[in-house]
DNA sequence: TCCTTATGTCAACGCATTGACCTAAGCATA
DNA sequence: TATGCTTAGGTCAATGCGTTGACATAAGGA
């Protein structure tokens, strides 16, 4: 007895009378996390919060970041849940950059502490799985399906990580609406072409997301062994045409 | 006298008889955040380096965060030194993006502590400037040339900070590279494509700005009105043809 | 000369992290 | 069942961190 799956453990109580086990770190930290009044997750909060030592928490996890990490994993496989690949790879692809954007920016704080980008956990390697699934089954070559995904994802969550910091409520939020306003005012002779666009600046505080995720997807539908139309290397179409236009 | 620029000033010296201003402070921020042996640069040495009270700090800037910005402000400036719009605003564009992303990268940690992406800096206002005419240049509407190069640049600087946590120094590093390795030997049945491309999964570790910087400009390329064959929009070309391919 | 106030300083807060410690959990053996 | 060993894991104290509020004082205008 005394095991967690196939491992050993050997837990003791905590002064408090608790058994710590990393699931429930976990489930604690993001409770905190949502907690109303700004960034509520800091260790000590949770040591006192799970009736431990803040310092028993760096035996199941080597720094914050790796606690941070943990919960973003699981985050992105709550939003994996219910995924169904359809038979349209790029409309596929699409929104599962969607889904793992949104996972993120769920929790702006969390992703803002956050240093590292990649979770390294099993359901960001899951989502890996199928996005280059994905791939393979347009017709890419394993290793341009690599290169390709990896642009792809990289791109939803480092994205991700920027808007977060703009979701977080702080001073920055209305930092950046005063900093829209200025733009209106910007000197013409200095910055020119900005001051030609005066009026539509102000939609710059918006998510490039969507913008960058339309591009991203038509670039790659176009790099699709058998694409398309496209002048400049023009073999014969060979392997399966898939959907175009989604 | 006493004055900096057109505004009234007031400095005491420290006591350690040095008289402060933010030019100062940010050199001597850069001096520490170069220096070797990472993460060097803290308020607190920084106040120690000045001769001052680290706290003297916070009277030129609101928060470490905001000294950051500053910095990598006049890094994007450095790096727009010589900078000339060609006659292909395709291959333009794509320097500008570059030299942004480089810039940032040429000091990875300060890219790391920075939590705000956009520095609203006059620098960066400058690159604005470049980007969003060289987008006017090619032909798009206003409201389209900020929103096509807000997806530009955002997705510079985004990648930027997230190949700057894989270049600094630290535990990360190795462990990145020991997950590389452990990529080889995932479980085909939990991860069946991801096995299938199991021999070139190591090249995720490299950076995605290239192939994303490619997409993105191949995207834009199509977006421009009148831009090359595509059979959506079928228009009789019009306006000066971008040199094609790069 | 006085007054206002910008700016330097100080002490204190809560923060993440770590090394030393200690103690009980679980094993092996009899 | 009892005994003893090893060590995972809880606790404690201390470090350096960013930041802030209270305070002090000199700069510069009137």
């Amino acid at each position: 007895m005394a095991r967690v799956g196939s491992e050993r453990v050997r837990r003791r109580p905590t002064r408090a009378g608790v058994v710590l086990d990393p699931e429930m770190i976990i489930d604690t930290a993001l409770r905190l996390i949502e907690a109303p009044g700004g960034n509520a997750l800091t260790v000590r909060r949770l040591g006192v919060e799970l009736g431990a030592d803040p310092s028993a928490i760096y035996r199941y996890f080597r720094d914050l970041d790796a606690l941070l990490l943990a919960i973003a994993d699981r985050l992105i496989g709550d939003s994996l849940a219910g995924f169904e690949a359809g038979p349209d790879w790029l409309v596929s692809l699409r929104e599962l950059g969607e889904r793992v954007h949104r996972s993120m920016l769920k929790h702006p704080r969390l992703v803002q502490l956050r240093s590292t980008r990649f979770t390294a956990g099993p359901n960001e390697l899951r989502a890996d799985d199928i996005g280059i699934g994905l791939l393979l089954s347009a017709g890419f070559a394993g290793s341009d399906a690599v290169r390709h995904f990896r642009d792809f994802i990289d791109t939803a969550l480092a994205l991700a990580t920027m808007d977060a910091a703009e979701l977080t409520p702080s001073q920055q939020q209305t930092e950046d609406r005063a900093l829209a306003a200025a733009y209106a005012s910007l000197p013409a002779e200095e910055y020119p072409h900005l001051a030609a666009v005066r009026g539509d600046l102000p939609q710059v505080t918006a998510s490039a997301f969507p913008g960058v995720l339309d591009k991203l997807i038509d670039a790659l539908s176009r790099a699709a062994p058998g694409a398309g139309p496209r002048p400049a290397d023009g073999d014969a179409e060979r392997g399966p045409a898939p959907a175009i236009g989604s």
